[in-house]
DNA sequence: GTCTATATAAAGATAGAC
DNA sequence: GTCTATCTTTATATAGAC
């Protein structure tokens, strides 16, 4: 792999683990067996635009992901459980979720870049579109699909969030069991 | 008001607006008119001690706001209407959310300070307890009051990231609606 | 394209006068 | 209890050799 590539890759991982502000450029360097020199090299413009590359990678990683999944199951509620499922077999592997989040850092940037923010913000659309596409599939009219999907985004997010302030993977399970109310019409 | 419930006032906002790692300890002096002396008189332990000191004040205030608001109204239903309702409201005003929430403190610490995380989850179930209590109230067994707690728990966290990713009240606004749909048994 | 060495700024924290 | 002045560490970023 190009050392690019290889910054990006490690970069994507320490961000959702620590979040952005936890990580420090030299951290990176020494996960990356490298010196300043290659990373302002490859990101002139530090680590914002390291973090914007990373940000694109997970959004490549979660989408394909994501769609994968959604077309290999049938319906919306067992292509979302097998979806939790996965997000919980890596809580309880790993004790943080690095492949399919990346609230923590909205949730820290959301005052600080507005260029982050948006890269975000494109993101959650997405997935959500994905969802929302599914949910026509099952016959729901566009309206109530994109506020189901929305449902949905919301949930999870705030599950994730819930399993690691508790540190257990109880809050992902008990929203995998109650989806069957969420995935209904509503006013 | 002394001094140090000053300091506790005006960083628990600046936490709230900016995050923990997001605010200095410079920028808390500057608001307050005071210098380190000061500071550091009240809060030897310095900058997360008085973090902690400004979760038990949001714990407080959110705990209160949010029993008035659920002895007010007969069920849970009304009573988490007219909470989002000042969600929005509070968004809308101010284009942050700040006197409801503490996840982006969650995400961006989780990682780092294990005191922190413990006080979040905490105050989570403190929340909870409020939410569960009124659901068994309404007639649900105690059980699926916990697990339908839960699930407004994170549905309105994760609609809050969303109105901030997307500066748009309309996600808080979506999951009220749906509120019929969550606040119902499931398997 | 990658290295070493250095610059520069900002953070959190401390010491001691008043 | 609050101030000023200072310390230490760490952060991001740059310059220039190879």
């Amino acid at each position: 792999m190009d050392t690019k590539s290889l910054i990006i890759k490690i970069a994507t991982n320490l961000f959702q683990q620590k979040g952005y502000i936890g990580v420090g450029v030299n951290e990176i360097l020494k996960a990356c067996t490298i010196t300043k020199g290659a990373l302002y090299h490859h990101f002139p413009n530090g680590k914002e635009e390291l973090l914007i590359a990373c940000l694109k990678n997970i959004d490549e990683a979660i989408t394909t992901d994501t769609e994968v999944i959604f077309n290999r199951y049938q319906t919306t509620m067992e292509a979302t459980k097998k979806m939790i499922e996965k997000l919980v077999a890596n809580f309880e592997r790993e004790g943080t979720i690095t492949g399919y989040t990346f609230s923590s850092i909205v949730s820290e940037m959301a005052a600080l870049s507005e260029t982050v923010l948006n890269a975000c913000s494109d993101l959650y659309t997405k997935i959500q579109g994905i969802y929302s596409n599914k949910l026509v599939a099952d016959g729901f009219s566009k309206e109530m699909a994109h506020s189901i999907a929305l449902m949905m985004t919301a949930s999870i997010e705030g599950g994730i969030m819930l399993c690691l302030t508790h540190k257990t993977s109880e809050p992902l399970k008990i929203i995998s069991r109650g989806l069957p109310n969420l995935l209904k019409e509503f006013s």
